[in-house]
DNA sequence: TCACTAACTGAAAAATATTTTCAACTACAC
DNA sequence: GTGTAGTTGAAAATATTTTTCAGTTAGTGA
């Protein structure tokens, strides 16, 4: 990671460190959530961090419904968003089939699907 | 569209009408590009009612990368971004199967699904 | 090891975006 | 028509994001 940054021309700043670190203790956290992880780390400095970590690929910034999340972009995965709950989970194997896009004439790079529905906790239980 | 509305209890305002009529103009458009087509309109009215219709359904939030846009939610599709020339378009066909979810228990009600990569015209063209 | 410099940081201010408040207004059921 | 719950919009409050700029620092190379 150090090295990635330092590959691309940055400096691996603490700070770049921190948030790093941050983004590392959990997925999908907010700007809010990130910063109670990184004391010392202005917040001027979050928003240029994850502007760029995003622009490097190594994060990705999510949309789920609430404001943005963050979360390492590690490997491709997708997300599952309870609308009773608001749990959100992943899931590894991708459902999706981009080829006949290729027939229209566009060349696929990347996806992104969130799926919407009712965990399992809120289907059999309780919860309406 | 009216009926629709009455029918959930709420009332068929002016104001709701012409946001309704703003949104048919064109798909995906911004708060500014939706008020520019509905002066008349209060900003704080723009903003309930986008609510109020994200809510019944009857419009689609969505999130292309730059701020918040709005569509008319009439039929199931998809968006194509052209990370060169910005360019969004639709395709109907759906790739997705969400099938496999239910084994984990997940009840699935709707999905999103994001595509980016290069339009036809940029593969093509000129455009990097 | 040390100095140099481009890159980086953070406080403050500015710019934007969104939500709340509340008094006045109105669609529509009766 | 009348009554009333629902609705509107201006202003104010709040939240979010960007810009500025003077001071700091990581990393390079002597
Ligand atoms: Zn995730
Ligand atoms: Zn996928
Ligand atoms: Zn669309
Ligand atoms: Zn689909």
């Amino acid at each position: 990671m150090v090295g990635k940054l330092r590959g691309l021309g940055y400096k691996a700043t603490p700070q770049r460190l921190a948030v790093l670190e941050a983004l590392a203790a959990e997925q999908h956290q907010s700007l809010e959530e990130l910063r109670g992880r990184c004391p010392g780390v202005g917040l001027v400095t979050m928003y240029r961090t994850l502007d760029l970590l995003s622009e490097t690929g190594l994060v990705r910034r999510l949309d789920l419904g609430d404001g943005p999340r963050y979360e390492l972009a590690e490997d491709h995965h997708h997300h599952m968003i309870c609308e009773s709950c608001g749990e959100v989970s992943e899931f590894e194997e991708c459902p999706v089939d981009t080829r006949s896009l290729a027939d229209l004439g566009f060349e696929v790079n990347a996806h992104s699907l969130e799926v919407y529905g009712r965990c399992a906790g809120c289907v059999g239980g309780e919860r309406r």
